[in-house]
DNA sequence: ATTTAGCACTCATTACATTTGAGTGCTAAC
DNA sequence: GTTAGCACTCAAATGTAATGAGTGCTAAAT
């Protein structure tokens, strides 16, 4: 479809963008190295690249812009690799060199270390719920009316919730209770839990512990996970840093979309394995049209289980971004992977 | 100090800047009802409260802006009550009517409240450790190497932490250990944790359980909670609606303030029992001095416990904000309290 | 002795005109 | 096909004047 010329112009004009903010004029991409043509005839060039609706123009007088199609065409064909230089690769190996311990803590750092080092907003979803198996339940009496439940998964996590317990419960009966589930859940992962209490343990449960119907409604109850705190986010002020978000109105949507907790997951969109680049106006929620979201996924034995991402200006260094996101999850799965195997 | 005319005045300029946010002039407050002098003895008056530092102006042919000593008057010695509205109050005895689960929801549900209402920042401070007891005491293994230490307090707190096992420690140790803990240790207060396991408990360990000095130091390790979970931020974006705010850097300092979540516990100061105001210049961050803070303090049985905020423009509806986290303080107090007692 | 009307003065803000210059599109020559 | 050359465009910068909200001061009114 493009000529070799176009692709070369048209690379130049978005790296030059990129780091410019400005638009690009003809005369500033002839002067470039690898590029033996007069301003004329990039002035030409443009014209068709225009038509062809790659590039924008803010006003006649104007230079060019990448338009989301250029953006688009940039990250699918011409991106070239990014090489990190020693104190970045010395960053991202101090990460996954550090001896373990809660994983989510390893996934705070990550998005934090993302954010530093793109200087962009960094977001990453952690590990879904499918791997985690159950290794324990405990249920702590607080008084005559509540209970903590206390659910531990092989992986570290620790889930809790206060419960109300049915009036009248015997602590011999929740101890019963809580021998039975462990005894008969442990090793089942978190996802199966509701559907085998049913099956397997409302049986057990009916012939040896009283109120066993209420205890069932409060168990599955305790259960249900909460989606919001497996999301991290951080560097959410990094925007501001762009020149074309120095404008408040501009900043302000997107800083109360990362403010919402419940709402981040959703730039995630679809979960999709490995890398996503989704630009501008190919963003589905009004808030972000202006900035893209490149995320990727790691996973656990091959399978995703988890997300990673980074949210910044449409005018995004792509190339970097991927390089470091793609080092990331690698590590994050092997990581992952390795501890799971134990 | 002042007349009477004067106090008159300032509170008028005051009031009036606060819902304009524009300098204020005299003709403007001449014009006010219960103000029966013209603009010129305005203009004298104004004049004479500049010289005394209640005033500022902005230049020459300028209105008057209030000076951080003039808020400071304003609240200490003009404020009148703020009536809330049936709509307002309804929402509050809302929070307060619906069951208690976790303290903590409660908590996070103040902070939007607050900020839903007042249309600034609020930051809640969970309870403080003092009155949580120990109730119980649980370390599951996970493998050979990890353990998951697990804290319930009576108040319903869970604490947990991935800790590393000593090698080669067996598993009747460390229900050993925990048997020794739950008998020792239930009902004392998280504080005294610390202390009390070396007093009492190194001595039953050395002769019961092996390798007790290490398991020592993971427990004391286990035992130390975080502080910035306690931490509720709503609101951030806030600021962002304040005509004095409609400027990207002067935002960008506050919003990555408030980002870090190990930092927000400064904004509150040196702990302080019931209501202070904290206007512009007299707070110690730089990156709030065109802010006010207004903080009280929760308490339970008469103990202040925790504490409730409101960060603002200096131009803050005071009134309003002091009314509102009285209003919240004390029926999270009654709350807190009655629900503890039990 | 206050209060206020009146007036000259200040200065940010707005509007408008002018200049500047980066950039374009087109045409004709190379 | 490429490029030099030139007329043209238009945002941004600069300059100038008009506007008006607000002040301070003085002298008259109360």
């Amino acid at each position: 479809m493009l000529s070799d010329r176009q692709r070369l112009i048209l690379n130049a004009i978005v790296d030059n963008y990129i780091h410019s903010a400005e638009p690009v004029g003809s005369r500033t991409i002839s002067k470039k190295d690898g590029i033996g043509f007069s301003s004329a005839t990039i002035r030409n060039e443009m014209a068709d690249l225009e038509e062809l609706g790659y590039l924008e123009q803010p006003h006649t007088s104007a230079g060019r812009v990448p338009s989301t199609k250029g953006y688009r065409f940039y990250v699918d064909n011409l991106i070239q690799p990014h090489l990190l230089n020693d104190l970045e690769l010395g960053k991202l190996k101090q990460l996954f060199a550090e001896r373990i311990h809660h994983f989510e803590q390893v996934i705070e750092y990550t998005a934090q270390i993302l954010s530093h080092m793109t200087n962009y907003t960094a977001i990453v979803l952690g590990p879904e719920i499918f791997e985690h198996r159950l290794k324990h339940i405990q249920i702590v009496p607080l008084n005559e009316e509540q209970a903590v439940a206390i659910v531990v998964t092989n992986t570290g996590r620790v889930e809790n919730k206060l419960i109300d317990l049915p009036s009248g419960v015997r602590p011999q009966e929740i101890e019963k209770l809580v021998n039975i589930l462990n005894t008969k859940l442990s090793e089942v992962p978190l996802w199966q839990l509701r559907q085998r209490l049913y099956q397997e343990i409302a049986g057990e449960m009916r012939r040896h512990v009283e109120q066993y119907e209420e205890m069932l409604h409060i168990l599955e109850d305790s259960l249900t996970q909460e989606e919001t705190d497996r999301v991290y986010l951080r560097g959410a002020t990094k925007i501001m840093n762009q020149p074309e978000f120095r404008d408040v109105n501009k900043v302000k949507d997107i800083l109360e979309l990362l403010e919402r907790n419940d709402q981040l997951i959703h730039l995630f969109g679809a979960p999709a394995e490995g890398l996503t680049v989704r630009i501008g106006q190919e963003n589905e929620l009004d808030a972000i049209k202006q900035c893209s979201i490149i995320t990727t996924s790691y996973s656990l034995g091959g399978k995703p289980v988890g997300m990673v991402g980074i949210l910044g200006p449409t005018r995004m260094e792509y190339s970097k971004v991927i390089t470091v996101l793609n080092y990331l999850a690698a590590g994050l799965s092997q990581m992952l992977t390795s501890e799971f195997e134990k």
